[in-house]
DNA sequence: GTCCAGGGTGAAA
DNA sequence: TTTCACCCTGGA
């Protein structure tokens, strides 16, 4: 007998550090010794476990009349390999040997709404509260993320109760916006990342990073170039960006490098910062990074 | 107990 | 261009 709740999809994709390493607030690991995340893929629970070349989805709990297969496809964005320009990636000194290390990460291609919530959220924040503050929204909500309008009546008085600080306000400015302009998402989708990105970041609680993020995480905008503090030092490490460069700057200046596969290189740049740091935190060096290129 | 930073943003100096 | 407040939490 076969379980109807349980799925099977031919990908081979490296899920810890792409559902759960800081582009999607969606996902826990179950435990500590297997590869299985579980969390709300759109309105549907599910688990999302790593086998040998191909990942078992099971439906948990929530939305069932649902296409799984092909939207979660989707979500999971396409594989870098085959991306115009990747080239430019694999012959990178400083990003080459990243790639070999994650060569089964990808950028996912989340649902807008939640995204944008998820990334307003994360503002001078961390990846645990960040998860739970997301997990808190589901739960007002009879586990449904809410839209924009469910959002309003939710109000700032209970966001900022239930921890969302500054942010509270943020969020109901843009859940005000596009409650009025149903087609507003829609729009972003169809223009140049430039102007989108525009557009994003005249709203209040948005800027240049913020927008990034979500052009890159969920719009499918590969042009842009998310810089946070870790990419930033990044750039200034590896590849001699002046040392008090803006992060608005040396974004531009990695997107004019990179072009339109930016933020795949943003994110191999990024996963190598995180571990050089872990490493040193551990008072080691990186010796699989501790090449020629390494500067200081 | 105090201090500080955590994938930022906006307003004022 | 630079500085600072904004919410809240956990660790030093």
């Amino acid at each position: 007998m076969t379980n109807m709740n349980k799925l099977k999809i031919e990908l081979d994709i490296d899920l810890h550090n792409t559902l759960d390493s800081g582009q999607s607030f969606s996902w826990q690991k179950i435990s500590n010794t297997s590869n299985t995340y579980k969390g709300y893929f759109k309105d549907t629970l599910i688990t999302v476990s790593e086998l040998n070349k191909c990942l078992e989805i099971e439906i948990i709990g929530g939305v069932k009349n649902i296409n799984l297969k092909s939207e979660f496809e989707n979500y999971l964005g396409r594989d870098p390999k085959y991306l115009d320009g990747f080239d430019l990636l694999s012959n990178d000194n400083i990003i080459n040997p990243v790639i070999k290390m994650y060569p089964k990460l990808r950028i996912l291609k989340q649902p807008k709404w939640e995204c944008i919530v998820g990334f307003i959220t994360s503002s001078c924040s961390n990846l645990p509260r960040i998860k739970y503050h997301m997990k808190l929204l589901r739960e007002l909500n009879n586990y449904k993320f809410p839209n924009p309008y469910e959002i309003l009546s939710i109000g700032e008085i209970k966001l900022r109760e239930l921890g969302f600080g500054f942010r509270a306000p943020y969020i109901i400015n843009i859940a005000e916006k596009i409650n009025n302009e149903n087609i507003y998402l829609d729009e972003l989708d169809q223009i140049s990342y430039l102007k989108a990105r525009e557009e994003l970041v005249r709203v209040k609680g948005i800027g240049r990073k913020i927008a990034d993020c979500i052009l890159a995480y969920s719009f499918d905008k590969l042009e842009s170039f998310p810089v946070d503090r870790h990419v930033l030092n990044g750039l200034i490490r590896w590849y001699r960006f002046p040392k008090k460069i803006n992060p608005e700057k040396a974004s531009d200046r990695a997107m004019n490098k990179w072009g339109n596969i930016s933020s795949y290189a943003q994110q191999y740049i990024f996963h190598r910062q995180r571990l050089a740091s872990r490493a040193s935190n551990w008072g080691g060096e990186h010796k699989k990074f501790a090449i020629s290129s390494d500067i200081n």
